[in-house]
DNA sequence: CTGAAAGCGCTTACAG
DNA sequence: CTGAAAGCGCTTACAG
């Protein structure tokens, strides 16, 4: 069942079959009813794989994540479920690659062998091998994080920096006075994972901006970490009253050590961040926080491609977005002791 | 930079340098390496869709997924990973294609146009009319979870019903006689949701054969609802002490409202089901449950879809996992009133 | 052990 | 408005 038996059947030439499909030359109306009546009587689709290679584009885009062995957190699922989305309202698929750990391979196929047209690249560090290895194959791709990398000038981000700051200043405004970062985790800041580099930084000139007492706690994702490491922040500083987490994955272990602690929110802590929205809203109380717009990146990420792929490229693009903090029920007015 | 370029500059035909890519033919030592030399200068890599034109195969699967609108439970999360990489490991790539929804076109897409070699067809229906659609297309899949249909006969699942059984044996072992079923979602139940129908039948016949009271609620996929689904049960049947559960992500709210109703598990109320074992592990205390194996139904699912595409396939195969329980804290003896 | 050539199923100038 | 033909970059019988 090809585009010539198609022909054949409709009493026309292959060209004509195809520039009925494409629209890209007028064809008479009549042919066109013939066409598509034969069309749908045997249920034809065009070869993709013989499409794209006439076309010299695959219609596909490959999103690269981290590998499975490191747990996607509740922001990243739903950035891919996003990009799905939106590249298939644009009629493209989408082709997963995990790239770290053993996934070279993968990565290395997505990249070469022309089979996408542009990459999605998650999870971007400060200095990424993945960026140059895309920019130097000539690859459209699309960074989710900035790096400061002069061929990695398309990019979407959420300035972390700049909503730990508004965080800080509302907990400044509420009366706090020492409060606590639980950014994520030694490894991932040792990497230079822009998010967790650029929170602390955001964090330390907002705490000095405002003369309060800070300070910065590295936290692995995972619910035992973030109870653990809550406990530590009450036994080295008990007179810190609020906490302000990029850390989703430590999310319920914050939530258990104030349980355990016999702290209540916001009466007796603090407790906001840059999350998820369902995080937030799922937490208890509902979390003040600025909510990561993962289906809002998602989409600006699969636009900034297909600007790209389809050649209306003028400049390297990129969007920081600073989304508001949602005002929602865990902050509240430093506890008189 | 194909082919051609490389046969050109080693001095010898495109066709050697194909058979020396592949092996498929004795190509003499020195010319091997004369090859691989240009190739490896040159960074030349083969086009993946003219190969694919060529060979009438892909080398990629399509993994259908459901549409991101529903939230994705961590087991789904956990399996959608682990296919990847199952893939990844035979060095096949994956497509992703939402499907429900406004997803028809992406899923027809995959379907036809011989873009992937076979699909794996998450969260199966009793009777899912994407399943009739692939047999009708020919094309070879693998459902995660088994329909009562002759065409679907390729498919990897696990034995709620047994599994679901074992837990309230579980139970009256301890001397539960009042227990309870946390389903999901009236929606997904009334669609003939495998899992949900499953579980519930094996609740029921479980909780006769040991002549305990049990009672089945339904209950949407989200923490507000376990909680809500929570203080329903306490307020109609207060005499139950234990629940079993397959809603993952109804848990949370689990939670919630036994520490609200201040409960402690296990000493005044058992927990326990079927569920990733992430979640279970993160619970306070540990869930004793049947651990949902995503990582093995992945590769069982890509193994049985490369059966087929190997043409080894025989007859239709699958494989119904039975895990076992893993006793951890969340489950004690009847609590004496 | 190697090469010349046909073929996979499309798209798109070129011609009319 | 339509057709014949070249070309996309591979693989694989066919020949030697």
């Amino acid at each position: 069942m090809n585009i010539g038996e198609i022909a054949k059947r409709a009493g026309v030439s292959r060209s004509t079959v195809s520039y009925a499909l494409s629209g890209k030359r007028p064809v008479s109306v009549r042919t066109v009813r013939r066409i598509n009546e034969v069309i749908a009587e045997l249920g034809y689709q065009p070869n993709a794989s013989a499409r794209a290679l006439a076309e010299g584009r695959t219609r596909t885009f490959g999103l690269v994540i981290p590998p499975a062995s490191a747990r996607l957190t509740d922001a990243q699922l739903g950035f891919v479920a996003s990009v799905v989305e939106a590249a298939a309202a644009h009629d493209y698929d989408v082709l997963l690659s995990p790239s770290g750990g053993d996934h070279d391979r993968s990565f290395e196929r997505i990249v070469t062998g022309r089979r996408v047209d542009g990459v999605v690249l998650m999870e971007i560090l400060l200095e990424d091998a993945r960026v140059e290895r895309l920019a130097g194959a000539g690859l459209p791709f699309v960074a989710i994080g900035h790096v400061e990398h002069p061929g990695a000038s398309w990019w979407v981000d959420v300035d972390y920096a700049a909503l730990i700051g508004r965080c800080v200043r509302h907990l400044a405004d509420l009366g706090h006075e020492h409060v606590v970062l639980v950014n994520r985790s030694d490894y991932l800041v040792a990497a230079g994972y822009g998010p967790a580099v650029r929170s602390a930084a955001g964090f330390l000139a907002a705490v000095a901006g405002r003369g309060l007492t800070g300070h910065v706690v590295n936290c692995a994702d995972e619910p035992a970490a973030g109870l653990e490491c809550f406990e530590r922040i009450r036994a080295h500083w008990p007179e810190v009253t609020a906490a302000v987490t990029i850390n989703e994955a430590a999310l319920p272990g914050l939530q258990r050590a104030l349980q355990l602690a016999g702290l209540e929110v916001p009466r007796d802590f603090s407790l906001t961040g840059v999350l998820a929205d369902r995080l937030a809203e799922d937490f208890h109380p509902p979390l003040t926080a600025a909510d990561v717009p993962a289906g809002e990146m998602a989409r600006l990420a699969v636009d900034l491609l297909l600007e790209q792929v389809d050649g209306r490229a003028a400049e390297p693009r990129h969007v920081l977005l600073e989304p508001p903090v949602s005002l929602r029920s865990s902050t509240g007015a430093r506890p008189r002791r």
